[in-house]
DNA sequence: TGTTAGCACTCCATACTTTTGAGTGCTAAG
DNA sequence: CTTAGCACTCAAAAGTATGGAGTGCTAACA
């Protein structure tokens, strides 16, 4: 991470230079940061500091005379030293809170809401990450034969949250057979992670004789079939459209860069989670245009925070939308985000 | 329906319009026509009949000097009468469909696929519509206490999807009653459609009394919840990125219009329907720009078809593009998806 | 009567030029 | 260290040619 070492005035500068642009879309000019910051410099003055930050690489030049654009450098110093996170408006708030009819039932509306919540209060795309699978433990199984040699494998968690698996079953069962299934999977699984299913029927597997040896084994061959299922958790995305509204977005390319990365779950979820390495032990974590280069993605910044279930965390929350983003407002909104959603989803968990 | 009223030259030209337009995505001149086309008339020949074309709007300047383009009636005329649906080639179909692993056992992703096949094939917006809940029969409904007054219903169809639903319950249930439920659902629901339930229930009350008569009042409170629930099938929709792809859409407005309309699952729903008034009894159905201007939408074509499972019409497939698309192309593109998901699908619901 | 060559005309695209204005860097003076 | 002043740069906007594709119309022709 950058230090903390512009001065004082330098700060003031980029802090400027940083709000303007957000607001403007446009390079900033001297002129129009004194005019607006009304401060008791001349723009000359400014210039000069403009230069010193241009050549420490916090702003810099579209061209040699237009204004100037914070670089990924500045946004990242203003994020960790200068913006001040603004908390959500109680008229905000309540704006969208009141459409939103909380069925606290089921936990997958409530994902989608809460990404839809966050679309409306960012203007951007809103994300929500469903509890991964790895964190999330199995309270309850069932097993209902379909006919045609397929059964529908149900899995609650501790959540509330429910997955249903289409598993093809080597052969007709019995109902009492298969009643006795349900039994011996209900007593098993119980409290292990999804993903841990396999080497925890492994190791039940040892420990039975006869008959009951007869249904682990079974059981071992039946859920064998969904070890492949995807471990992370489920995207829910919503508003992606509104990054249209976006000046940046206004050319196709840039626009179509951007939608093609939304299509790939496996890249936004990378995204969102990525700033989870960074220092700042909780809150909104902000990913910013090139920082993400690793992941081959430029012209983007993200906003996430995790959420908690029981003070566990199990998910992530963000928006995603162009470099230029309010982030002082978006980290409190993705902040309150997280927040309510890990209230809601505690709420739901409580047995 | 417009009638089959141009001269054979006539259709030869509008015919060769098209075609030119379709490919080119510019105006066509009557010169190139001629080129194109190597006919044994000159230029001012085709640009006779050209006029007598646009004096009957099936085709029209763009400006006093452009050549002409296909209005919606042109190309209705073209879809209608003019086009040969060209079948798909052996080579497309072997080129996706190898990487599609048809795990047969769910039909969820059976759909998705179906849906990443037709984008992949048309180079439009592939939109699969999943089995409606409407024309679906529960074969198997299963219901599984979660704790926290809730409970998941699972509810197993007849052509192998399964829906979970999250529902409050009232009470906690001993494990008996929960039996007895199980087995009382069972019963009485097999057969009925899932928009049904509610008047299904009611009725089967009628029929009880004493204790079976308590269940089933429990039972019709249970499955009130549940009444609410979209009736629309669920939508699967793929490929939509690579309509930026289209010259049309390299304007941004058309491109945020495309995807906002997108977004509205209902509308798309509707559009994909849509063609299903219309005369022709089987096989695609195409619906061009303005046809569908009642439902808000202007810009764009839909190509969609029905598919049967078991001889039942279940739900649509279909692509979504801009009105200038190659519809013979298309048109048998979707009528083999049709007809190819028809197949698994029945396959999947055999018993 | 239908077809065609010829020609004037229209209009878009493209490229080139001019103008304007916002903004800079530098210098010299306060 | 700050600032007024000024020359300079550059993009965007507006204006000006030029070329070419395409048309409609007319008159001649088979």
């Amino acid at each position: 991470m950058t230090e903390k070492s512009l001065t004082e005035r330098e700060e003031l500068i980029l802090q400027a230079v940083v709000h303007l642009h957000i607001t403007s879309a446009e390079p900033v000019g001297s002129r129009a940061i004194v005019k607006r910051y009304q401060l008791d410099i001349s723009p000359a003055t400014v210039r000069n500091v403009m230069s010193d930050l241009e050549e420490q690489e916090y702003i810099h030049q579209v061209h040699t005379s237009s204004g100037r654009v914070p670089t990924d450098k500045g946004y990242r110093y203003y994020v960790d030293y200068l913006m001040n996170i603004q908390e959500i408006t109680l008229s905000e708030r309540s704006r969208y809170e009141s459409e939103l009819n909380e069925r606290l039932s089921d936990a997958d509306v409530l994902l989608k809401q809460t990404s839809t919540l966050l679309a409306l209060l960012s203007h951007q795309a809103g994300i929500v990450e469903a509890p991964s699978l790895a964190v999330t433990e199995i309270s309850r199984v069932d097993l209902m034969p379909m006919g045609g040699n397929r059964a529908a494998l149900l899995i609650a968690d501790n959540y509330g949250q429910v997955r249903t698996l289409v598993i093809p079953v080597i052969d007709t069962m019995s109902t009492d057979g298969l009643q006795k299934m349900n039994n011996f999977l209900n007593t098993h699984l119980k409290g292990t992670s999804v993903e841990n299913i396999s080497t925890r029927i492994e190791s039940v597997l040892h420990d039975f004789v006869d008959e009951q040896r007869a249904l682990a084994e079974q059981a071992a061959q039946l859920l064998h079939q969904i070890s492949g299922t995807q471990t992370g958790g489920q995207l829910f995305l919503e508003g992606a459209t509104q990054l249209f509204e976006q000046p940046e977005f206004q050319q196709i390319d840039r626009a179509r860069e951007v939608f093609g990365l939304l299509e790939e779950e496996d890249k936004v979820m990378e995204l969102l989670r990525a700033g989870i390495t960074s220092s700042q032990s909780q809150g909104a974590r902000v990913i910013i245009g090139s920082e993400a280069h690793e992941h081959g993605i430029d012209e983007v910044s993200v906003v996430s925070a995790p959420y908690q279930i029981n003070g566990k965390t199990v998910g992530m929350v963000g928006v995603l939308g162009p470099r230029r983003m309010p982030y002082s407002k978006l980290t409190g909104i993705v902040d309150y985000t997280a927040a309510r959603l890990s209230r809601l989803f505690s709420t739901l968990s409580r047995t």
